[in-house]
DNA sequence: GATGAATGAGATTTCATTCAT
DNA sequence: GATGAATGAAATCTCATTCAT
């Protein structure tokens, strides 16, 4: 098709893993893991059945070399943007924004689906997505959250751990609703305007009255 | 053999549709749709494969029978409630209430995972739900925080719109872990409490500065 | 076909398993355990594929199961019959008699030439066949032929242990070329006759030189 | 790379096609002809897959080449040993003790179990097999036999045809036993007194009365 | 109505074979 | 000549569905 590639036999050793877990991230995201055949990846990949088993062991493994493959790299940058000094609003509003522009529209905000459908198939997997992205995660946010109240930025009577969820929650949900109903919604939703929707009632939320706008 | 017994209760056969379903929810939400087997179903049932299909003609029927039966019940309260006249945030409190003791721990809270994992390959399915849950849902708290915004009770300029999803978001974001990670989480969280939180951040974030306590 | 049978649907709860067991062994002795496909068996028990695994798990498993279930009934005729008092000569022409007329054309004659192919492929079942068969076997023999030294029936100073083997090794000759070589020759082996000259050479190979004819 | 380097002893290609079949003949008899993969070929004879196929068009091929290869070399030593002149016991006894010490450490020893068990799966390699192989072996040893009678030296009674089985089954027994079971047992078989003792029984078994030891 | 043995289409997985490098 | 990535046909095994009992 593309590029003068006239032949049916191509060798791309160095490629083929991460067009394979592309393909079967898209797969997955679509139709759930045990509805994927290895064959629709396989198409979407552009190869045959027999070449999956070249560099994945199983289905399963695939899943789990996916999943793992998508997160590592993204874990770690979260802890870093909360590291940043200065004011925390400024601080949530820059997650707001980079989950907005980045990551929603990136390969990763399909993995929270996957995860959440097969948590109870593959228990390993959802313990180390739970160690390591969702308690990572609630650690920063917790930790974010505490530096707004000490600050003075937020009042001193909230819930921190609980208020964490109500952070995490509409992210959560744009991802999920993007990848599940919106495909069949009349109107798709403005991503950016909810993030600026979510952050003015939680800033305020959180801010003593003073404070407020 | 002790067929002569006369005492022996009978097993009500009135409800068997009604014990299969059941069983499928839990089965279904548990494992996902395609990975349950049509055994699984009949053992958590308490009946044979072959009694299911006495009832429901494939399994693709069972699952859309379940999801409509499931539902349809509870697509009404939500728009009774909001019905009710008075303060726009006793009505949320009672929501979120409402949500906490009755929602969360019943068996309708195991369909929005459900439905999540599966809306791409049941698109009529997930049309229906879109039509009769989500919609009407989300055109009730819409009116809500309009009657809220007219009362004085919230800030004229927040997003109304995108504001409903904020308070959707964490109500979805409970049913969604408790059926996923929280079995894997050392602590299991405090529906209640973090409905406080919700309410309390949500309410503050939407007042108007002066109403704030 | 048989029996007024007009129907695809057989119900026999009871059969099922010994004609599966009967069409494996065939199949096996024909085309060796690898060679031969699931299809090929349930074809020649009549039943389809699917039927085999509601009574077998795995293919393995099938071949483990006929193996033993051949097995286990002949294993102890051989001892019982070492046990009847009186010359050995005429023991060992009983047992070569049995041998000819009842174990050579019967369905575990096909097990020797299964278990020597299969040995380097189920280590465990190679162990059982050699515990329990030839093992026994070996004891026997053994037995016996001490019987005969005692009695003053063979010569003192036979190799009791290596002449064991040579009684075996024509029996086993004898199965081995019936489902091997035999339906490509012209000439089928006389097994009656090879069994009388066994004994013959075997006779007076062990007798002390007065006592031969 | 490295092309430079005259040093570098250069394999010697001349010997792949043996080193080839001298891994299949491994392969095949420790595990079947179907169960052993091309891979497994060729990592015992430490080249890649493709290389089998630049030398042997299928696997089928393969198996023929190594039969036939190993095979004719020894088929005619029997025929020529059987030509010197001199008593039979002591042909017999130096055809024994050729089995023991070269026949049976040999790879040829592994022909007999492959071909046993693919009589069924190859019947023109059966064939061929049996003319090239067992016949000129039964025929050579029928003479044999015949030689001894004629001589005085065996019983003018015996069946000739059938004896030669008796003569030949324990040298057989002998190689399928070391290559099967022996690896499981305990006790190695020590085939130099087996075939002592094989001897003795049989040249005693054979002789007329006046001439036994 | 209920059962569960049997079916058969379809899934995953394997592996002999090919062919660009 | 040698490689090994890629293929695709065929194998094992699963499971939704049927139907005699």
């Amino acid at each position: 098709m593309s590029e003068g590639a006239t032949t049916k036999w191509q060798r791309r050793k160095e490629d083929r893993p991460g067009e394979i877990l592309a393909a079967a991230l898209d797969c997955f995201a679509e139709r759930g893991f045990a509805a994927t055949r290895m064959d629709d990846v396989a198409a979407r990949a552009g190869v045959t059945k027999g070449t999956i088993y070249l560099y994945f062991k199983t289905k399963e493994d695939l899943f789990k070399a996916l999943v793992r493959r998508e997160l590592l790299p993204n874990i770690e940058r979260l802890e870093e943007m909360a590291k940043v000094p200065g004011p925390v609003a400024v601080l949530l509003e820059r997650l707001l924004d980079l989950w907005a522009t980045h990551v929603v529209p990136s390969r990763v905000a399909l993995i929270p689906k996957l995860m959440l459908a097969e948590a109870g198939n593959f228990p390993d997997l959802a313990k180390f997505y739970l160690d390591e992205v969702i308690n990572r995660g609630r650690t920063v946010l917790r930790a974010v959250l505490r530096r707004g109240v000490e600050a003075g930025e937020f009042r001193p009577d909230i819930d921190v751990d609980h208020v964490a969820y109500c952070v995490l929650a509409p992210l959560v949900f744009t991802v999920l609703w993007r990848h599940s109903f919106e495909p069949h919604d009349d109107r798709p939703m403005d991503v950016t305007a909810f993030a600026r929707a979510h952050l003015d009632t939680l800033l305020n939320g959180l801010r003593p009255a003073a404070r407020r706008k």
